[in-house]
DNA sequence: CTGAAAGCGCTAACAT
DNA sequence: ATGTTAGCGCTTTCAG
């Protein structure tokens, strides 16, 4: 591989000149310019990203750490911000957490090790991974979660309201004892969602009853078997919320399997669309998030991090919206 | 942060030493080694991932570039991909293409200039671009698509048979004019899963009708068109087989939406499962691919080129397996 | 406007 | 077994 020195051998200039050439930095005469494009061009010379980030201590890469590739709400995610962080010239090493805070930390200490250029985390481990970003002075932005002890930009959806709208609808579609089916206790958005379907009982005069709820893994199965527990308890419920989409699916399964009629004896509403939501029977009522822009956000906040690092940092709310079909409509 | 020469100082040691004893290479003074642990620990020294790849030439980083990320396909075979790699102490750079050289050209270059450690690459380019890897000497592998031209490790599925088999199964099923909805020309599955599709037909001593066959582009939308168009065509078929998930549903989708009955006046068959099939009505028959052990034997591939970069380049080939479920079963 | 030279932080000969 | 030294390829003062 060609190196810059190669390229200013051939050119008759120094490699400074080239450097300042590649990087369309100082003002070259046009001559040696043109002498340099054609010995780079002729040796095929491409600068070495190693070297330059050492040189200049930072990168082009950014971090994104979510907990699970397999969720397509984090894949939209992604896409949102890979589509912004191209355009803005840096390469995206997505990681896939699995929901371990072990595995998380790992990948945080590749983020500072490469010297990544930003990080933007669903955090699923605690405080302390996050801020070692924070002291190194690697900028942040907290996506989908909140994470208390940890000061750093935020995109969130309004995860109460939301749970709250849907918990409604099922009050609404006549509901009277309503589950909810929702994350681990230290996840934000399980704590939030559960604290909106609170919410919405109480404003009904429903009082809580704990035995409807369950916390599971934000995973199919976790989902399948909460719902499975819900039935094999004493008090079946009439209505589900489940609090986000792969959950929704295993509640659902569940239902399915044992032959329960969606809605009719039980009325689902999930957090998060699906894709195809449309061709599962029955059709799933969800409470839709913006996916693709949550990560356009995100990324948009990072960049903006990172040109201005000592900018105060700010929250951003995107809005959910509640769909209606086929699994909480009754008659 | 602190540098090796600031733990080398504080342990009363040289840099080398330093170097040593966090590499765990040579043999060091156990009471020196002990030293500069400590040194470290109370420093928090982290070694500049940046410095070390210039210096050594080679990075610990892997870029997987697939052609879309919104494809459960895909994200599957990444998770097999993602495991080995953790395992081996490599972090994964998840790139997408989204089935455009253009974007896939730049990866391949950003992966070049970053001096990446390997490639797995599903191509949705020409062979210049991955030939381009194979010069600079950086190992590739080829995932789930082959590439004329480029003489590189190569993990594929059995995609004729898998096709042929499909094809069969309609036949069986009592299908005479059955179409077929396969992706681009210039992608090896679209081509092969399109030629067992008609090995399957001339088996039976059933004429090609090239009416019934369509080129879309491996999206939802695309196998939607794809339908649509074959239903408009005088010469409507009884049964489809579309060789990807996404325009599977597509296919579905349109069909749903003109309200012909599946599978009683068009069954269908696609190829690659879709997640939570069993809930979609009807279910979808599919040719089932092993995914995750796609991405997991391209991990390993390129592992094993890693260290032993002059081995002959193979090819591996898994199997697929036909699930029959509602979609193509009249009765 | 251009070149010489220093050095980013680390590793690997080489020397002791 | 440990230290000294010389770079990896690039950018960026600092001189000229």
């Amino acid at each position: 591989m060609a190196t810059i020195y190669d390229v200013a051998k051939r050119a008759g200039v120094s490699a400074a000149t080239v450097s300042r050439v590649v990087n369309g930095l100082a003002t070259v005469d046009a001559e040696l310019a043109a002498r340099v494009h054609r010995a780079a061009s002729e040796l095929d010379y491409r600068p070495n990203a190693v070297a330059r980030n050492l040189r200049r201590s930072k990168t082009t890469l950014w971090a994104v750490i979510i907990s699970d590739i397999g969720n397509p709400f984090f894949t939209s995610m992604v896409r949102g911000v890979e589509d912004v962080a191209q355009r803005a010239g840096f390469s995206v090493v997505l990681c896939n957490s699995d929901e371990d805070p072990a595995k998380e930390s790992t990948y945080v200490a590749a983020a500072l090790a490469e010297k990544m250029a930003g990080v933007i985390i669903s955090p699923s481990g605690n405080a302390a991974t996050v801020n070692r970003l924070i002291q190194a002075r690697i900028p942040v932005v907290l996506i989908d979660r909140e994470l208390p002890g940890v000061s750093a930009d935020t995109v969130l959806v309004d995860n109460e309201h939301g749970a709250e709208t849907a918990t409604a609808h099922l009050l609404d579609a006549g509901c009277r004892r309503i589950a909810c089916i929702t994350g681990p206790r230290k996840v934000s958005t399980a704590m939030r969602r559960l604290r909106g379907y609170q919410r919405a009982l109480k404003a009904h005069g429903i009082a809580a009853n704990t035995d409807l709820v369950r916390h599971a893994d934000f995973r199919e199965e976790g989902g399948y078997a909460a719902m499975a527990s819900l039935l094999d308890s004493g008090a079946r419920p009439d209505g589900v919320f489940a609090t986000n989409n792969l959950m929704t699916i295993g509640a659902v399964e569940c239902l399915v399997d044992r032959g329960i009629p969606v809605p009719a004896e039980i009325a689902v509403v999930g957090f998060d669309d699906i894709p195809w939501a449309h061709l599962v029977r029955p059709s799933l009522s969800t409470v839709a998030q913006p996916t693709y822009e949550l990560g356009r956000t995100a990324a948009l906040m990072l960049s903006e991090r990172i040109t201005e690092p000592s900018r105060a940092t700010s929250a951003v709310t995107l809005h959910t919206q509640l769909k209606v079909r086929d699994s909480s409509v009754r008659g």
